[in-house]
DNA sequence: GTGGCGGATGAAAACGTCAACATCGAACTG
DNA sequence: CAGTTCGATGTTGACGTTTTCATCCGCCAC
C-alpha cells in the first residue's frame, strides 16, 4: 500500500499552491471557478481524501465525538446512540462509541482513551452517578459534555427523561384496578432513573392511599441468576404483589419466567408493567402494559444540544427534560378475589 | 478552556527532552527508573495526554477501527458490534460506529468519512452485496478489511457464519414433524445469508422429499407495513404452509402478529422457527425454536482477525467460518390433521 | 494619473509528536 | 590504558494541514 497522497500531490497536479487545495475543500468561494475545478478534478483523479490526524491537530477540532454507554445490547441505548450518531453524522462528526458493560473503572479508562483523541464532546451514559474516580475524571476532561439521564456534580449540560408523572400513572392506574400490594423492581445501580422511580413510586402508592408496609421496593444485582431469583423471591408467597412494576427488557424476562414457573397467569392473577422494555413488550402474550419513552428523539435531542454547545462553548449549562409515557396493553388487570 | 499541555510543557516540567517524554509513553524501558519516574510525576501534575492527532500524523497509525453497520438497533449486530469493540478497546483501539440505515449510498458516504479518519482498519457489515458503487469505493480504499457475513469482490478477510447446515437440520426437523408445506420469510436484501438461507431451504425441502412447488419463499421489503402485510397473505388461505422458518425478530413479530390475527395458534396450527431473533425468542408464548449463532463470539473473532491483519499486513487472505445452531423450543408442533 | 481596494493566489510558519541520528559518559575488554 | 560497547539522553526535522500575512493584478474613483 503505497502512501496516500496529500494536499501537496494534488497542488502539483493541479498546478497550484497547497493553499489553495485547502481552500477549495474548506471554503471554495475564495477560490475562482476555473482553479476550482481543476483542483477537483485533481483530487478525484488521485483519489484525494484530505488527513484528518493534520487537520485536526492544525485546527485543534477532531470533529468526532465520544459516546460512552453502559451496555449497547440494551435497547433504549442502542436507538438512542443510533438516533445520535445519525444526527452527528449528519453534522459532520463521527462518533467514536464505547461500551462500558457497567463498570465504572472502564469509564474512567474510556474517558482517558477519548481524552487522548482529542473528541470534541462527548456523549455520557454513565454506570454509577456516585463513584468519585468518574467524577473527578469528568471534571479534568474540560470538554463539552452532554449528560444523559444522570445527576452529575461537572459542569455540563443535561437531558433528561421525566420518569415520575408516567411511573405515577401507571400505579394510579393499578390502584384504580383494585391492586393494594404493589412492587417496583429496579436495577440495583446508583443512577438517576432508579432513584426517581423508586421515588415517584413511594410518592404514588402512598397517595393512591394504599399501606406503606405492604409496598415493595426490589432492587436486583447485575446477573440472570440473580434476576431470576429476585423476582421468584418478590412473586412466592401468600403476601406477594398482586402487580409489579419493572425495570428493563432482562428483569421483564426473569419476571415472567418467575411466573410462569409459579403458575401465575398474567394478568388474571399478576399485573405487570414493564419500564423502558419496549423491545418486548409487543411479543409476549399478553402483550406488556409499558412505560417507555421516545428514544429516537433523545438520540436526536441529546445530538442537537451537544452540537449546540460546540457552536457555543460560552452559553450558560442547559437541562432538558423530555417526556415518557405509558402505553396500555394486555398485562394489567382487575385484582384476583377482589374485594370490592 | 486553556490549551491542553503538551510533551513539551511536560518536558519542561520535568528538566528533560520531548523524546524522553515521548519514551516515557511508548517504551519506558528506555528511560531510567528516577527519570522516568520525574517525568511520569509532571505528567500526572499537568494532567497530559498525549494527542493522538499529533501522533497519528507522525506514526500514520491512528489505533482506531471503523465500523460499519446497517443497523444499530438489530440485537445480532449490537450485540456483535459491542464484543467486537470490547476486544479492539483491550487491543489500545477504539471504534468509530456508523449505521447505514441500509442505504448503500450512506455507506458510500460513511466509507470516505472513515478514510479521512484515517482509520486502521475497517469491520464491514455492508447492506447490499451487489452495490457497484459500493464495491467500487472499498476497492480505492486501501486499508484492511474485515467483511463480515457477506461476499463481496474486494481483497479482505472475510468472517462468515455457516447459515446452511443448521438450518437444513430445522427443515429435517419440521419434515420430521409431518410438515409438508413449508416457507421460508427473508428479508428482501441482496446479501450473503438471505442467499444461503435461501438455497438451504430449497435443498433441505428437496432432500426431504417435499414436493418443490408447495414450498415458498418470500422475500420482504423493509418497513413493518411490509412484514405484517406479507405475513398475512402467506398464512391466509387454504394452500398455507404448515411451518414458517423467519429470519429477524422484526420479520418474526410480524408473523406472530398474523398469527394471532387469523387465529392460527403456534405450535399447534402454525410451527413457526426464527432464525437470528434470539432477542425475543424466550420471552413469547410459546418460546421459539431458533436457530441463532453466537455474537459474542462473531464480535471477538471478527476483531481478533482485524488485529491479526494490521499485525501481518502480507499475509494471505483468510476465510474464517463460525457454526449456526438450532435451539429447540415450544413453537414447533406436528402438522395439524396429520394423514400420517 | 494616482491612490486605493478587492479578488485571487502564494510563502512561511506552526500545530504536537516521534524517528533517525548524534552525543556523552561509564563500564567493560584485552 | 586505549578501544569498544552500551545505556541514557538530546538535537533536528518531518508528518499534512491550515492560518497569517504578503503579493500581485486589475479596476474604479477622484
Amino acid at each position: 500500500m503505497s502512501r496516500r497522497p496529500t494536499i501537496r500531490d494534488v497542488a502539483r497536479v493541479a498546478g497550484v499552491s497547497t493553499v489553495t487545495v485547502s481552500r477549495v475543500g474548506n471554503d471554495p468561494a475564495l477560490v475562482s471557478p476555473t482553479t476550482r475545478a481543476r483542483v477537483e478534478q485533481a483530487m478525484r483523479d488521485l483519489g484525494y481524501v484530505a488527513n484528518a490526524a493534520a487537520r485536526s491537530m492544525r485546527t485543534r477540532l477532531s470533529r468526532s465525538i465520544g459516546c460512552l454507554v453502559p451496555d449497547l445490547v440494551n435497547y433504549p441505548n442502542a436507538a438512542i446512540a443510533q438516533a445520535a450518531e445519525r444526527h452527528l453524522a449528519a453534522a459532520g462528526y463521527s462518533l467514536l462509541l464505547t461500551s462500558s458493560d457497567y463498570d465504572p473503572a472502564a469509564e474512567v479508562r474510556a474517558l482517558e482513551a477519548l481524552r487522548t483523541r482529542q473528541v470534541d464532546g462527548l456523549l455520557l451514559y454513565v454506570s454509577d452517578e456516585t463513584d468519585p474516580a468518574l467524577t473527578r475524571a469528568l471534571a479534568r476532561l474540560d470538554m463539552p459534555l452532554l449528560v444523559l439521564d444522570r445527576t452529575l456534580p461537572v459542569d455540563a449540560d443535561t437531558l433528561l427523561s421525566a420518569h415520575g408523572p408516567a411511573l405515577r400513572e401507571a400505579v394510579r392506574y393499578l390502584a384504580g384496578l383494585g391492586h393494594r400490594r404493589l412492587a417496583i423492581m429496579l436495577p440495583g445501580l446508583p443512577v438517576r432513573p432508579v432513584v426517581e422511580r423508586r421515588r415517584a413510586f413511594l410518592a404514588a402508592t402512598a397517595e393512591a392511599g394504599l399501606d406503606p408496609l405492604a409496598q415493595r421496593v426490589v432492587e436486583v444485582p447485575p446477573g440472570d441468576h440473580h434476576r431470576l431469583r429476585a423476582a421468584q423471591d418478590l412473586l412466592a408467597g401468600p403476601a406477594a404483589p398482586t402487580a409489579v412494576l419493572v425495570e428493563g427488557s432482562r428483569q421483564v424476562r426473569a419476571v415472567l419466567a418467575a411466573a410462569r414457573g409459579l403458575g401465575r397467569a398474567i394478568p388474571h392473577e399478576l399485573s405487570l408493567i414493564a419500564l423502558d422494555a419496549s423491545d418486548i413488550a409487543t411479543v409476549t402474550t399478553p402483550e406488556l402494559t409499558t412505560v417507555t419513552r421516545d428514544y429516537e428523539e433523545i438520540g436526536r435531542v441529546a445530538a442537537g444540544l451537544l452540537l449546540e454547545r460546540l457552536a457555543a462553548p460560552g452559553a450558560p449549562w442547559r437541562r432538558v427534560e423530555l417526556e415518557s409515557r405509558i402505553e396500555l396493553r394486555g398485562s394489567c388487570g382487575p385484582v384476583p378475589g377482589d374485594r370490592g
